[in-house]
RNA sequence: GGUCGCGUAGCUCAGCUGGAUAGAGCAUCUGCCUUCUAAGCAGACGGUCGAAGGUUCGAAUCCUUCCGCGAUCACCA
């Protein structure tokens, strides 16, 4: 039995005996650092059952303890709180179970819960900037955190390939292109196609400024701008198969996947599926069909298939058009249903969709649970907050953004300055100098972003650079370079030994403590589907770290079993670090 | 206007299911490299937790109202 719950129950027989009450629950807590203790039992809710002093009953349940549980050894009392202090013997045997386990905080995968999450999912009609990162980032970790947490993860994208976006980069590309090409004009594949983006954005406004000149109200002219009802011709011949257009879409949608691609192996993130919205954009229409029958939904007179969501507090929403044609809602109930035929073993899916969408998926996940989906119950949207930037929102149309690869490539930038400025990398090649500059510059963008609440918005100005020092991700590599020279100047084999010594240093205890955190913080990580919470815990974890090294000689300590334990517990705190970063989808350097 | 989210130190953020004197990082200022990596450590400075009520032995945390910011309320995706 684990402490918590022998106190637990220990606490409950010594009030029995003295008070002859039974409290139902115990209110335990760590107790904070200026007190002395370990442990803290809250005597105040016991108060509602025993009549009393609380200062009374906290030494009366104390001595209890103290007595009955072996591994308490001292208690104090204040006000309301019952500070235990836990044995030196109970944390050594506690971090020797698990000082081996190279998985530890890490729950096996259970083929019972499965989950696809989807994420990243963007338009391919311009490269990807600051906010697709934020989406990418989290979509990646809280798959690994739900991975690390027991269930089985398949990681989806669906590619929004299709529709008068990507029309647009197409039209001004035929129209002021001259038939430039990623090769002849050396820019990125998908920033070429930007690029036109961008060129028909300005074309199309100074259609409207004409048209307004000539009259036209602001309203008709963005409707009726020669440029945009080109394109939406374009989109019909798209629909309707047109060979030469199709052509077109194909070639340059592949100068923007070439182009994802390196972004997204730049940025370590993965799919084990993919999904074309050109496929899916049709699905759906039948099991509108079939929610007809069942009474879900019903037609007005038009035609028009709707939804009454009015009993939930929502509105009506439509969900087919009087023409037959679908709609977005349409077609995510067909990909949702088409997931799970394509994963039979999928129980639930999470969709990683910034906070603007947030009413579209609660229509939906109401939808589809009232259509009677088994896997309905357990759906969840990732919603996130913006990232502005001081000027306001990201637009690409105006060319507003911090871009994506950009932004890496900065980081990297500042990672070997900083780096050169250390001078600490002699006798590393030229080419793991790179590897490392980019694995440290990648490393503070992402934990920059992961560290955030996911609901919270982040406001990124890009005038103040991102930092190295404090609460960031090179600290925390850093940290984790630190422990690796230790190991490689230990001149025992660390896996073989354990370290008993007398008493143990109050840092050591510390971090004992903070390593007995980490699996319940993946749990709840993965509950809040929040990677900022393991970013934080592995920050504290860290810092503990830091303070033991600098107050507490390792390698220089006479005393061999100090030395082994000190040594052991380094390891340990390198490997949680190792894993929670891998879970946040951040490298770990040997040196730095 | 309805709905949802957010509001904590100059700035960026933690504060789990209510618990002790509200915590970090950055910035500013002090110390600490002849000893395991100073991208570090130790310390100082800095707060009416948006406001007002309420529930409670106890509220940054829960409830109500209000204020501010953002999103959304498309037969766009």
């Amino acid at each position: 039995m684990d402490l918590p719950s022998k106190l637990t129950e220990s606490v409950q027989r010594g009030v029995a005996k003295h008070y002859h009450v039974d409290v139902p629950t115990v209110e335990l807590q760590p107790t904070r650092k200026d007190f002395e203790g370990d442990i803290t039992v809250v005597i105040f809710p016991m108060l509602r059952y025993i009549k009393g002093n609380p200062v009374e009953i906290g030494t009366k349940i104390g001595e209890y303890l103290q007595e009955h549980v072996a591994e308490i050894y001292k208690y104090n009392v204040v006000k309301g709180f019952l500070n235990l202090v836990v044995s030196d013997a109970y944390y050594l045997h506690w971090f020797d179970t698990i000082r081996t386990d190279e998985n530890y905080g890490l729950v096996p995968a259970d083929s019972k819960n499965v989950l696809m999450v989807e994420y990243s999912s963007p338009n391919t009609n311009k490269p990807l900037h600051l906010g697709h990162i934020r989406n990418n980032l989290l979509g990646y970790s809280v798959a690994e955190i739900l991975k690390a947490s027991g269930h089985k993860v398949y990681k989806s994208q669906i590619v929004n390939d299709r529709g008068i976006h990507i029309c647009k980069s197409m039209l001004a590309w035929q129209k002021f292109g001259n038939g430039e090409t990623p090769e002849s004009s050396g820019i990125k594949s998908d920033h070429l196609v930007g690029k036109y983006y961008v060129a028909f954005d300005k074309a199309y406004k100074k259609e409207i400024t004409q048209l307004e000149a000539q009259g036209k109200s602001r309203s008709t002219a963005e409707k009726e701008a020669p440029i945009l009802l080109e394109a939406q011709e374009m989109l019909r011949k798209w629909e309707a198969g047109d060979e030469e257009v199709v052509r077109l879409w194909k070639k340059m949608n592949g100068w923007v996947y070439t182009g994802f691609n390196t972004t997204y192996t730049n940025l370590g993130v993965d799919f084990d599926k993919l999904y074309y919205e050109s496929d899916t954009y049709l699905l759906g229409k039948d099991i509108v069909e079939d929610g007809l029958k069942k009474g879900v939904f019903f037609r007005k007179a038009d035609g028009s298939v709707w939804i009454d969501l009015s009993e939930e507090g929502l509105d009506e929403k439509i969900v087919l058009r009087a023409d037959g044609t679908a709609v977005y809602m349409t077609q995510d109930i067909g990909t949702a249903i088409q997931r799970v035929a394509d994963f039979p073993d999928i129980n639930g899916m999470v969709y990683t969709v910034g906070n603007e969408q947030d009413y579209h998926f609660k229509v939906l996940f109401l939808i589809l649970k009232k259509l009677g989906f088994h896997w309905a119950g357990q759906l969840y949207h990732l919603s996130y907050g913006m990232v502005d930037l001081p000027s306001g929102k990201m637009k690409s149309r105006e060319g507003t953004v911090v871009d994506a690869d950009d932004l890496i490539e900065s980081m990297s930038k500042t990672a070997k300055e900083i780096s050169i400025a250390q001078g600490k990398l002699d006798g590393y090649s030229e080419e793991e100098k790179q590897k490392l500059y980019k694995m440290v510059g990648l490393a503070a963008l992402k934990y920059f972003i992961l560290k955030v609440d996911p609901k919270k918005r982040i406001l990124f100005d890009p005038e103040e650079s991102v930092d190295f020092q404090g609460n960031t991700g090179p600290f925390i590599q850093y940290t984790y370079a630190r422990i690796q020279s230790i190991l490689r100047k230990a001149d025992f084999n660390v896996s073989q030994v354990k370290g008993k010594p007398g008493a143990l240093h109050e840092k050591e205890k510390e971090l004992i403590k903070s390593l007995q955190n980490f699996p319940e913080t993946v749990l709840l990580a993965a509950e809040n589907y929040s990677p900022a919470l393991l970013a934080n815990y592995i920050f504290e974890l860290v810092k503990e770290f830091n303070s033991f090294y600098q107050q507490v000689t390792i390698l220089g300590e006479a005393d061999i079993e100090k030395k082994q334990l000190r040594v052991q517990l380094s390891k340990k705190v390198g490997e949680v670090i190792k894993s929670s970063f891998k879970i946040l989808g951040i490298e770990v350097p040997e040196r730095m």
